[in-house]
DNA sequence: AAAAACAACTAACAATCGTTAGTTTTGTAA
DNA sequence: TTACAAAACTAACGATTGTTAGTTGTTTTT
């Protein structure tokens, strides 16, 4: 659907822009200098600032509605189901962190697509609990307050992003040795 | 310092709209319309938008740096001080979501005032750090990748208030109660 | 009651915003 | 070489931005 070599350079552009100062902060004459041309000519090639921004967040938001169809495999056990759902934040994360920051701090400023994404985040969230249930009522996980596991697992993998991108941050290396254990297991020995 | 009251209801309405919406987002009108007033005549209580925003972010910044000073008594265990980071982090932002919110998400915004929040954000990590080395050198607690130890537990404080705020989200009980437990010891029976 | 301080207002400013129209340059295919 | 399409350009638009100046009404102090 888009294939568009030029295109793909303006929404990569304009990702960077957004995750270092956000979706609002950054006009169509930041991301046009960033490629070294004027803001009218972006319009050669999108319709508008939002389709960028639409065009960004959906793509990953996408990839993690199907990255959790994958997880919900019956015959996994919980703990085997969270490692992949731990795996599958991580992989987008290194794959495509300013996508990941655009999609943590910019989706309420999605227009038309808003209701579309809203859905999905809801629906991975409900999955996400739903594994938690599980685990909790086969006594594979501790049965404390559900929303704080989910938050707390939740919160950790969606600002991945921030920790990868900077400078002696974490490597995707000892992320996918140490995050899972860190995360189901804890801190304290 | 500033106990201007009319002052305090503007930061206070402002803050509630740059969490929903981000700092660049919202305008000196939007702020204006939520008290009823017009956009001239907040100047005559505040003298720019990014003094708003500077007042938000630094009050809760410093509120921050002087808890962590209180976690670092030296006859605490590893787990006592981490235990107080955790509580600090939900006193805070049971108090004011909205100044956390902007904390988070707009203190790249911040102009004059930049140089001194990152400077606390700074410390306010090396500490945390410190406390985490101490406790793996005492066998406390397990010897894995620090900063991934450090960032999933900031993760999960850090973006507390999205959760603490959203309807049918944690409460500040359950929080005492179960977020300590499952950061410090994990999910995974 | 007069004076001073406070807090709202109207009107407008220069700058910047996303976007459009129309034109010129560049690269490729016939 | 000519013809065509792609992608850049200049110029400008109407709307909105944060902010200022000057004014009016209200409350507090003298």
């Amino acid at each position: 659907m888009n294939n568009n070599p030029r295109k793909k350079e303006i929404i990569s552009k304009a990702a960077r822009l957004f995750k270092k100062r956000g979706y609002s902060a950054v006009t169509m004459r930041d991301i046009a200098d960033s490629l070294n041309i004027k803001a009218a000519s972006l319009y050669n090639h999108i319709n508008s600032k939002q389709e960028i921004l639409a065009t960004i967040i959906i793509e990953i938001a996408e990839a993690f509605t199907s990255g959790m169809v994958e997880v919900q495999t019956p015959q996994l056990t919980t703990q085997e189901k969270l490692q992949k759902i731990i795996e599958l934040h991580i992989d987008l994360t290194v794959k495509n962190p300013e996508a990941m920051a655009c999609l943590n701090n910019d989706w309420m400023h999605l227009e038309e697509k808003l209701p579309y994404f809203v859905k999905m985040r809801e629906d991975y969230e409900e999955n996400f609990r739903a594994i938690l249930k599980k685990g909790i009522a086969q006594g594979e996980i501790g049965s404390r307050d559900i929303e704080i596991m989910l938050f707390s697992m939740l919160s950790t993998l969606r600002t991945l992003y921030i920790w990868y991108t900077k400078k002696d941050g974490v490597s995707a290396v000892s992320l996918k040795n140490d995050l899972p254990v860190t995360l189901l297991k804890g801190i304290i020995k």
